[in-house]
DNA sequence: ACAGATGTTCGATGATCGTCGTACAATTAG
DNA sequence: CTAATTGTACGACGATCATCGAACATCTGT
């Protein structure tokens, strides 16, 4: 049973904002954007439990902003720069060259 | 009673990125970039209702995406253009899907 | 074989969402 | 004044969402 990525083509706008409209999983993507090392989900700190967890990274997969790579017992996640940039360029960038609160 | 308007330094993302991600909305959004002449909330085609449809132009008024203004019985909706880019620079333009500058 | 680590699955719960219809309010045109 | 236009308010409805805990599965190390 393989994970489910959707193709570079058929990456949605509105999935994909609204994957990153809540803050557990925007914070998810700036933290990769940061270390772009594939790295676990377990290496993220998420105020939430494992299963909160789980459904967010589920999620950001679905809507093909990041990739899971199965390796032993756990995913390791990157973030699918690449593709986003190609299918909306300048979206990803937008989102992440963004303080989190407004600096003036 | 006024309608209630986000200055520009409280624009927050996860709340925009929300109004963005709904299908109706950014056709909503669509619409008026491409004609910045503001406009009142009937001239847009829309498959839905009238309560419905004052429900998304709120939706997108309290996340900043627009402006509304009380003329007579209308309202003119606005693109608060200026405000986004300012405050999340290029995101406007990658969801509309237009470069930011010219593509190489 | 056993124990630990990593993550999933399965309800469940309370909140929010998109949609509708009806009724209402306010302005404008005859 | 009356009627039409423009939009809101108020429930209400099913759907989706974010979250949790408990149980389970799978791999790894000893």
């Amino acid at each position: 049973m393989s994970l489910y990525h959707p193709s570079r083509e058929n990456l949605e706008l509105a999935a994909v904002l609204h994957a990153l409209s809540d803050p557990q999983r925007l914070r998810i993507v700036r933290e990769l954007s940061l270390d772009p090392t594939p790295r676990p989900c377990g290496s993220f700190e998420l105020g939430v439990t494992k299963s909160t967890s789980t459904h967010h990274f589920r999620v950001l997969r679905e809507a093909g902003v990041i990739a899971q790579l199965e390796v032993g017992t756990s995913k390791l996640t990157s973030l699918r720069r690449e593709d986003l940039d190609e299918r909306f360029p300048g979206l990803l960038d937008a989102v992440l060259g963004t303080p989190v609160v407004a600096a003036v």
